[in-house]
DNA sequence: AAAAAAC
């Protein structure tokens, strides 16, 4: 597999191209020559100065705050609106970049410049016109591996065991159809080549659609990301935006008070790398909408991200120091949000992030729990995190979904018994004997990341690394090389563990172990994608006894060898409770009989939940058997 | 002890 060393990818191409650059006729661009240019076409350049900003470019539309669709641009709204979706617009788009450029946000939209944009005005949607430029920038070809995408097209989905806890759990969707889904949405969705749901979404769709909560353990891969975008922009095209809560016209002008976003939904994830690929697929499904996504995360520069959502904010991404910032400034509020989404829920949950998380949700304006829908996701949901979690959730369903081909049939886990001392040359070996396909290589800290890729340098291994003492720019660069293969080793701190979808990771490599067992799947979990195998190495020794129980209970539910050796180290530990349970709080084995569970379902719990939650084997024909338990499975190594 | 996340 060539990884796309060969073919230029294609938005570096088209950046060259606005460049005036042919980038065809010169795919390769050596690194040190690289930086100017890249920066430049980086997709989170959210500078927003000018054309270069890719993300953001084009068309920049109408502002999303307090007063939209009540004042201002109106007359540039009746303008575009009445072409609706039919008109073809392909002559408007060719428009040279440069015709934005200047930097600043423009507020003098002219009519051309909102097709891809709708609005909500009237209350009702008017949806914008075709954009084909803005089409081929955020769809890409079909054949672009670097757009390519989880959950298309695998016949396996009906083989994942899922499992919904909780009253009253609604039917699953068997197909993206409308409804329950807009129109506008369903356009999109066929846009971005996505033909049948992954089991994720065939749950968080109608259960979404139904106003509940939701708690779902689902792995990247799984198709998440669109579970919850799905049902929220659903919703969202037909139902606008709420109220401004601040009192329009008091002097007959509320445009000239504030320059507050009100997001409508808001997405919190760990680290800035996800939250930017979150955004790019919202961007997607939010086309032609009244919906503005926008994204905001620390190490970037502030102003183009207030500039951003000048633009508008009504779907907003964001990590948690950002957005406290924003919200400290004035420039957001959560007052109008209709939908809270935690992605990587256990993370966001866990000793580092929960105040941060608590004062957002808790602490600022936000609607309480039964204003507003909460939506959690992660591939690993520890009883103590689901306890925490419930602060933040009412009446909630949990939804547990395994991947398309469950991990063990897609990952092949091997652990080799290493000393510290020897860790480079095996890594040189492993590296020399693997040539397809990319590889990430994971370590402990962030020194040990620069070391390392420093070391693969020097022995003529194309690698760069990403940890967070990196700039954001570096950081980027780093991911961006990585996925196009210009540089196919990645050697990377936990920044890269969680959520990261990259296409074509066929290694794994944790020269360094986590102490936790969580970490460790979340880990593996970037290779191994739907219809791919994937391969896991670890190197172990004396230094990761903490860890050996969680793993070999690990290794055996996914049906892995299990190295003789590695019972040793077992046994001398001893077996006695004695060995690392993470956090101390979750129940009994590791991995719980074969999935994460809703804590609600075990007994003793005594939190009075009503309604026996309904264990629900799914109502469509795909879903035979897989109630509560997965006993009607016949393989269920998936977590 | 380390990593992540705001300036």
């Amino acid at each position: 597999m060539s990884n796309g060393i060969v073919n230029g990818p294609a938005g570096l191409e088209s950046s060259f191209a606005s460049l005036g650059i042919d980038g065809s006729k010169s795919a390769y661009v050596p690194p040190h020559l690289r930086t100017s240019q890249r920066a430049a076409s980086s997709p989170s350049n959210i500078d927003g100065s000018g054309w270069n900003d890719s993300r953001t470019s084009s068309p920049f539309p109408r502002s999303s705050y307090s007063g939209r669709g009540n004042f201002g641009d109106r007359s540039t709204n009746g303008q575009v609106s009445p072409f609706g979706g039919s008109r073809r617009t392909d002559s408007w788009t060719e428009r040279p970049h440069s015709s934005y450029g200047g930097g600043g946000p423009r507020h003098d939209s002219g009519p051309r410049e909102s097709f891809g944009y709708g609005v909500w005005r009237d209350d009702q949607h008017v949806v914008g016109g075709r954009n084909i430029r803005l089409e081929k920038e955020l769809y890409g070809d079909a054949e672009d591996p670097s757009k390519q995408h989880t959950g298309i097209n695998f016949e396996k989905y009906d083989d994942i065991p899922v499992e919904a806890t909780g009253a009253g759990v609604p039917d699953p969707v068997t197909a993206f159809t409308s409804p329950p889904l807009d129109p506008v949405l369903l356009e999109n969705i066929g846009y971005a080549r996505y033909n049948t749901p992954t089991p994720v979404q065939k749950y968080s769709i109608p259960i979404v659609a139904a106003g509940r909560d939701l708690m779902a353990c689902a792995q990247t891969g799984s198709g998440k990301t669109a579970g919850f975008l799905f049902p929220i922009l659903s919703a969202s095209f037909s139902n606008g935006p709420r109220a401004p809560p601040i009192p329009i016209g008091v002097n007959g002008n509320a445009y000239l008070r504030t320059r507050k976003a009100y997001p409508t939904a808001l997405i919190l994830a760990p680290t800035r790398e996800l939250v930017n690929q979150i955004h790019d697929e919202a961007r997607k499904f939010a086309y032609r909408s009244w919906v503005r996504p926008a994204v905001v995360y620390g190490g970037a520069d502030i102003n183009g991200q207030l500039r951003m959502i000048e633009r508008g904010c009504d779907l907003l991404s964001a990590t948690p120091g950002r957005l406290v910032d924003l919200i400290e400034r004035g420039r957001i509020s959560l007052a109008n949000v209709r939908y809270l989404v935690l992605d990587e829920a256990d993370r966001m949950l866990d000793m580092g992030f929960e105040p941060q998380i608590r004062r957002i949700v808790q602490e600022e304006d936000m609607p309480g729990v039964h204003d507003r829908q909460t939506l959690m996701f992660s591939a690993t949901f520890p009883r103590d995190i689901q306890m925490l979690a419930k602060d933040f959730l009412k009446d909630y369903i949990f939804l547990s979904v395994g991947r398309v081909g469950s991990t063990s049939e897609n990952i092949t886990q091997k652990i080799e018994y290493v000393e510290d001392t020897d860790k480079r040359s095996v890594l040189l070996d492993l590296l020399t004997s693997n040539q397809s396909g990319l590889t990430l290589v994971f370590v402990e800290t962030k020194r040990m990341a620069d070391m390392l890729s420093d070391y693969l340098l020097t022995n003529s291994f194309t690698a760069t690394s990403i940890h967070g003492d990196r700039t954001q720019r570096e950081r980027e660069m780093a991911l961006q090389t990585f996925r196009q293969g210009r540089t196919p080793i990645l050697v990377a701190t936990a920044v890269a563990a969680r959520g990261l979808d990259i296409p074509n990771v066929t290694h794994v490599i944790n020269y360094d172990l986590p102490s936790d067992i969580d970490d460790y799947v979340h880990r593996i979990g970037r290779t191994g994608r739907a219809g791919n195998t994937g391969l896991s190495t670890a190197f172990f020794n004396r230094g990761n006894k903490n860890i050996v129980r969680d793993l070999i209970d690990l290794l055996r539910e996914a049906n892995q060898e299990i190295p003789p050796w590695l019972e040793s180290v077992a046994h001398e530990s001893g077996f006695s409770g004695g060995g690392y349970r993470g956090r101390g709080a979750r129940g009994g084995g590791v991995r719980r009989g074969g999935g994460t569970r809703d804590y609600r379902q075990s007994n003793g719990s005594g939190h009075g939940f009503s309604g026996r939650s309904a264990s629900y084997g799914g109502g469509g024909p795909h879903y035979g058997g897989y109630g509560g338990g997965y006993s009607g499975s016949g393989t269920n190594n998936w977590w």
